[in-house]
DNA sequence: GATCGAAACGGAGAGGCCTCCGTTTAGGTA
DNA sequence: TACCTAAACGGAGGCCTCTCCGTTTCGATC
């Protein structure tokens, strides 16, 4: 139906402008100058407007990316490290992510909201990597067998939103470690 | 809670802003340049911006606007013509009026789900005014007594949004006289 | 009718959006 | 390796948005 692959320049080029736009729309929000993005990519506004014919699509490709990294993140913690290590790891990291991408939320809802065929095919993905990863952790009998994961990511998400203050840093890294420590009490074998 | 009246030249301003609004998003639809909105009405594009901080609000005094037009054109029908007459020329009107409006439907459905607190106000106003209109004429017994008003407008509806093609405004005029003569079909009382 | 403060004006200016098209370059072919 | 063409580039340019602030005008008061 589509994609003959890209020119390497081309690929460079549309990469770069994918990382810059990320990194702008987490700190301007998603209102930053497209201008700017690509001035700071070092392509001509041109080269942006073909890659990406409008705001939303650069948006939606941003998306994209991050959340497949998410996945990766999962996958790679999960073949390195214990399961439940893996797990409390991915847990901060998460938060951590989210919260600095405070730029993006309103749009994200936006483009929930539109008919973008990317939430067919992402917006599944983290829970999904998620549950993995608590799975794992449940069948290594180092978290409780009743937790729902749909829950805790719920509990994630809520302490990403409430993140803000001086110190949000440390409060977050400390709740998060609190959902563990909750998740590990009652499991059937202690992880060390 | 607020209001206090503005000076005559800013009131001056504001009225020709709006009309002029009107025109152009009739015209061009409501992406149509403020700039060139504040232009032919004759005024810096700062004055614009102090009456009217964002486009929505612009495009909202406009709908407000003509949505009045639309309930005084009512009233002042029904104070000087029989009830049947009164109600086939706002018909006429109604549709006409409409299809000139071409550019704002999309962004009127916008509007509509916004939290805008116009609709509260207005929504109901047309709708309420043209079964005045209908009621007058039943009693009158110069229509069926079995029409149902807000068919009837839906069905005014309908004729303004398939009016395209070339003949479309004689096209229309003849259908809303047939509507009319439908209504009329079965009444108590000839008119004349 | 003269005075004066508040209200309103307006347009320059900074910056953004997006297109268009002449120029450059990747990478396949002989 | 030299060539060639489709693909990609980039930035000037036209139009837009929105703000800022020095200037003008209204209309209340005396």
């Amino acid at each position: 139906m589509e994609a003959k692959p890209l020119r390497a320049d081309a690929r460079r080029n549309r990469d770069r402008l994918i990382a810059v736009a990320a990194k702008a729309f987490a700190s301007s929000g998603v209102d930053a100058s497209l201008e700017a993005i690509a001035r700071e990519a070092g392509v001509g506004s041109g080269t942006l407007y073909r890659h990406f014919p409008t705001r939303e699509v650069l948006i939606e490709a941003v998306y994209r990316r991050e959340v497949e990294g998410l996945v990766a993140a999962a996958e790679e913690l999960a073949r390195t490290n214990e399961p439940d290590e893996a797990l409390a790891e991915w847990m901060q990291r998460f938060v951590g992510y989210m919260a600095t991408k405070r730029g993006m939320r309103d749009s994200l809802r936006l483009l929930l909201e539109s008919n973008s065929p990317l939430f067919a095919q992402t917006s599944g993905a983290v829970p999904l990597a998620f549950r993995s990863l608590m799975e794992r952790a449940t069948q290594a009998g180092t978290i409780r067998p009743d937790a729902n994961s749909a829950d805790v990511l719920h509990a994630l998400s809520s302490i990403y939103s409430a993140s803000d203050g001086p110190d949000w840093q440390d409060r977050s890294r400390r709740l998060v470690s609190l959902i563990m420590d909750g998740l590990r009490y009652g499991a059937s074998q202690q992880s060390k």
